[in-house]
DNA sequence: GTGGTCTAGACCACT
DNA sequence: GTGGTCTAGACCACG
């Protein structure tokens, strides 16, 4: 459970750790029913302030990843399913588009794009929580 | 010069029209030299506050994707090169990444990623303003 | 005398001991002068903290559905009448309008909703306790 | 657009405003694309704090009842279309089912329940955004 | 002007 | 101990 949080980027803080928290799980580094920090624990371990982890936990529940039982806890999530929302799916596809475009840019040619691509579906293969 | 921009979006109306500008160039819908339509026009053909073009044209004038020659008016640059920013190949990079995570919590398959990825390359293709 | 208690629900525990205690009274499953188990027994059947438990059956004494004999245990009370607390009642009718208009943003039908009701009433029918 | 905030009840404040934001929209009194009152607004208006209200705004945007627009304001979306989540739905049925025993023991009649059940469809008849 | 983010600190309900 | 709610007040980005 270590979180790298950064708060000179312009990505506001509770989706730092949102993002954190979702790569984890897909990586396997975090499994179903695994507690995560309480909110207190989190917020002085990272130097933050309680609400905001507590908006990033809020978040992250209503997606589906983790869960909270009241008076014992958060913990991931043991039955998550996809939710194959159109609107989403179309917001990650112009993320796509707009990385990719912004690459030409930067000089980046396709091969490192479609190899940075492999490179993470390696980190996350094998150990998906659905399989 | 047909822009689509949509207010009801979460991305700033500026950065909008940033992105738009960026992908046609890289299509190769606006060739180098070309001119674009002033603040004033582009504002009230797309209903929108003069200072948010104002806004977005400067910012493309710094990234040299445009130049304005005063009482001319704005082209397209036409000695356009590559920046090759480590930061903000980081930030690409971080960008596919967590669009590569969101993808996999909503259930869309690798083939479906690389596909759009393709596609995307596709578009761009032999129109590659420096090759 | 079978619990199903989900503390994963964003109801409190206590309350869902309520709620079915409640329950099955109204629908006959359990009779006046029944006894209910002991706080202990139920704690340990439920896997939950004894307090919890003692909590619930606070609750449910105060409210007059159960009541407790010193050393011999915990029953269901045999001369229960009705409220009428007209607050409560306007409770009842406000938590009654909120899951109707949620309802419709669902897309529940109206149909749907009354065939709950009577299907709720078809369950307390002809064993209403004070019949 | 008048509200009626009681902080007496022990429902969130945000949750009130929730509410009757659905309410009014389901009863037809707030129409499609209507502006809302702004945050700074409506908080000095029923004497509450910004963040609450934003809250509020924040889970109804969620819910798509609402949308906002950068910089100009919160808006009654014009295309609301049902969720159809098992899940609300699920527990919108255990709402309702608690309020029917509920009110069994306060001692009103299926009769009484039934009337009200119609009376909020009256209210909300006719006016159905999706019509 | 609008909403979005974050902090600091308080109080409460639940377990 | 846990998270949930609310307040007060600050700063920022956007239009």
């Amino acid at each position: 459970m270590y979180f790298n949080i950064d708060p000179k980027k312009n990505v506001p803080l509770y989706e730092q750790i949102i993002h954190q928290v979702k790569e984890m799980c897909a990586k396997g580094l975090l499994k179903p029913e695994e507690k995560l920090p309480s909110v207190r624990e989190l917020s002085s371990q990272i130097v933050i302030n309680p609400n905001t982890v507590s908006k990033a936990y809020k978040e992250l529940e209503r997606q589906g990843v983790i869960m909270t039982i009241r008076g014992r806890g958060t913990f991931i999530s043991e039955d998550f399913h996809f939710t194959h929302d159109p609107r989403k799916s179309e917001a990650i596809k112009q993320a796509l588009k707009q990385a990719v475009i912004d690459s030409h840019y930067v000089g980046i040619e396709k091969e490192q794009v479609e190899s940075w691509i492999e490179e993470f579906y390696q980190e996350i293969g094998g150990e998906n929580r659905e399989s």
